[in-house]
DNA sequence: AGCACGCCGACT
DNA sequence: GTCGGCGTGCTC
């Protein structure tokens, strides 16, 4: 008997298996894993077929050396896989390994259970979420929940996961990993106590392993509720009930290594293929998600009320008077008001890279390609203003075509700044900064549990604060500088400035008390501030989508971002444009590009970067599958700088 | 991914 | 001449 293998060590695009002999293994099955050397090196294969049948070639063949001791991979997830692999042209190997437990040779180290703590109650729904429960239940398609900051979906979820428990059935619960704080763990907890599996990327290898076989174990009469970032998506549950895909606006959702899923569009295959009910959360939904939802591929429910008994803070838009202006003479007294009531401030401020932008210092305005809705970025040694995705390129204007002044090259504060202007402004504030460089996992949960002890009076942060976390005691929200979102870094800008600013905005005072927020600008008059001030979602939609369709982009067209490498910049290039000119007049699609990525050098290879658009993504996919090594391969990017 | 093979330019 | 960098193709 034979063996045909997915082997995990083979690099190549095509979907080959090799063949082995079954020899005296028991145990393999379809699914299955199996040890085996490929090359000269030892692997790990899926068993994909099983026959009698000896290849046509002859080749002399190896014996499958073990069968390794845990179950075969569920048939949803192979079929999931191969999905993965045409949707996204990637490669087979790339998507196998999401599958496999970390290190599958390793032997099983002691199942570890939750502390059973006694399960609590669920709260009782609100009126407002009982009737979007319902709606949810009732839904015969896809649903995309979308509910304002604290309305409490996540009540919503936990009821419809208890639901699926008491038939018997699994659910998974996907989160960004900056939400899976100890708080959230431990509510869940409480929860679904022994039925919990939690899979983040702190777990060690072997409790890893653990979960993944608890997951394969699981069944109708022991269902289980797994917790995770994007990849508990792939682990092998059985008898999925529910997918729940929360604040699925996130950009991790997105994985940006080889294989380049959406985790939304997976959950959704993963959803149709095991008949459970897909469930899509957020108060922000992407322009795309929302856009299906407008073209009936979803149902969209909403839950606008607010659970908790506060209302939406009030907002306040800031004029900046001086450009480097951090402290307004508004928001210095508003903190200084919240310090004598011992209450929480948060500064927010997008400090995003350090390349040139242009824009202008006085008014904010932005000096856009008029092709790619991008800034253009000034290049000092050639003075010119260039696009990034396009190459399109203008000299510097001498004055600014919105306020005529001439003060154009925005300067950058950074956080670092802020906190020494707050230590300045606000002698006996304790204040700590939390951003990418001062973030570590361990660290991140004990800064938390500080700011929850009463220890912090003021937080200063990039992004990462605006999200994911509770605080009780938060009054205050500073927006330092509103226009740094605003910049057009990549065409949809302003679509995550939006969720941004509302999200971060929405952190005030969300318990007690009516919140408190500042946002500083250059250009208060801008629409977009009213939109934010109003929490008017629906109005930012549809002007998006308007702009969206004017410089066509998704969703009125798929994205193809494409990477070339090679160790001669000429050379990448050149291929480049043969790749161009291959394409160009053939098929229906519009290309941009080459342009040298930045950095340009990664590694020993130049890089080139390419975007390709067209209405149809099949068209894409296609064009993508016909490239070498040389390229990576990007469908659906989340954004294409 | 590794490893062998084969091409071409550079140099004891 | 041959050594080595680099691109290409193969692994049951």
């Amino acid at each position: 008997m034979y063996a045909e293998v997915n082997v995990i060590a083979y690099r190549g695009a095509s979907r080959r298996t090799f063949t082995y002999l079954i020899g005296e293994s028991v145990g393999v099955r379809i699914g299955g894993l199996v040890e085996i050397r490929f090359g000269n090196k030892a692997s790990i294969g899926i068993v994909h077929k099983i026959t009698n049948l000896p290849p046509p070639k002859k080749i002399k063949l190896q014996n499958i050396k073990s069968v390794l001791d845990i179950s075969p991979l569920p048939k949803h997830l192979l079929v999931l896989g191969e999905w993965i692999i045409d949707y996204y042209v990637a490669t087979p190997a790339s998507v196998w390994q999401l599958m496999i437990p970390r290190n599958p040779t390793t032997k099983p180290s002691k199942q570890f259970a939750n502390p059973s703590h006694e399960i609590k109650d669920l709260v009782r729904l609100t009126p407002a979420q009982s009737k979007a429960y319902s709606k949810i239940l009732n839904s015969t398609k896809p649903v995309l929940l979308q509910g304002a900051m604290g309305s409490g979906k996540t009540e919503i979820y936990f009821h419809l996961i208890d639901a699926m428990l008491r038939v018997g059935k699994s659910a998974i619960l996907l989160m960004p990993e900056i939400f899976l704080t100890n708080q959230m763990i431990e509510r869940a907890q409480r929860h679904f106590a022994d039925k919990l599996v939690v899979t983040h990327s702190g777990l060690t290898p072997a409790e890893r392993r653990a979960a993944w076989v608890r997951c394969s174990n699981s069944s109708q009469s022991s269902p289980l509720v797994i917790l995770g970032a994007r990849s508990a998506l792939f682990m092998p549950v059985n008898n999925l009930g529910t997918i729940i895909v929360d604040e699925c606006h996130e950009q991790s959702y997105k994985q940006d290594s080889s294989p380049r899923y959406q985790s939304e569009m997976v959950a959704a295959k993963l959803a149709k293929i095991t008949e459970a009910k897909l469930v899509l959360g957020s108060a922000t939904p992407s322009i795309n998600t929302r856009f299906l939802a407008d073209a009936g591929k979803l149902e969209c429910i909403k839950l606008e009320e607010r659970a908790i008994s506060s209302a939406h803070p009030h907002i306040k838009i800031i004029q900046k008077n001086q450009p480097a202006e951090i402290f307004s003479t508004e928001l210095t007294s508003a903190i200084n008001s919240a310090l004598k009531q011992q209450k929480l401030t948060m500064l927010y401020l997008n400090r995003r890279g350090t390349a040139p932008i242009f824009t202008c210092n006085d008014c904010g305005h932005n000096f856009e390609c008029p092709h790619c809705r991008v800034n253009l970025h000034l290049h000092a040694d050639s003075m010119r203003l260039i696009c990034h995705i396009c190459n399109y390129s203008q000299a510097p204007p001498g004055k600014c075509p919105a306020c005529d002044n001439t003060n154009l090259r925005g300067i950058g504060i950074g956080t670092k700044a802020v906190v020494q202007k707050a230590s300045e402004l606000f002698e006996n504030a304790r204040i700590v900064r939390i951003d990418r460089d001062s973030f570590k996992p361990r660290e991140f949960n004990k800064i938390l549990s500080e700011i929850a002890g009463g220890k912090v009076d003021i937080i200063v942060g990039t992004q990462m604060i605006g999200r994911g976390i509770d605080l009780a005691n938060l009054h205050l929200v500073g927006i330092i500088d509103a226009d740094y979102d605003l910049i057009n870094i990549d065409y949809n800008s302003l679509e995550r400035a939006f969720q941004l600013l509302s999200q971060t905005a929405g952190r005030a005072g969300r318990r007690k008390d009516r919140g408190e927020v500042i946002i500083q600008t250059k250009n208060p008059d801008n629409k977009f501030f009213e939109l934010i001030t109003n929490n008017d979602y629906e109005s930012f939609y549809q002007s998006e989508l308007a702009l969206r369709k004017k410089y066509s982009y998704p969703p009125y067209s798929y994205l193809l971002k494409l990477e070339c490498g090679f160790i001669s910049s000429e050379l990448g290039r050149q291929k480049a444009l043969e790749l161009i000119e291959k394409l160009t007049g053939v098929q229906p699609i519009s290309i941009l590009g080459p342009v040298p990525a930045h950095p340009a050098l990664r590694g020993r290879r130049h890089i080139w970067n390419l975007i390709i658009k067209s209405r149809d993504r099949k068209i894409l996919a296609n064009i993508a599958s016909q490239l070498d090594a040389h390229w990576t391969i990007n469908l659906d990017p989340f954004g294409i700088s």
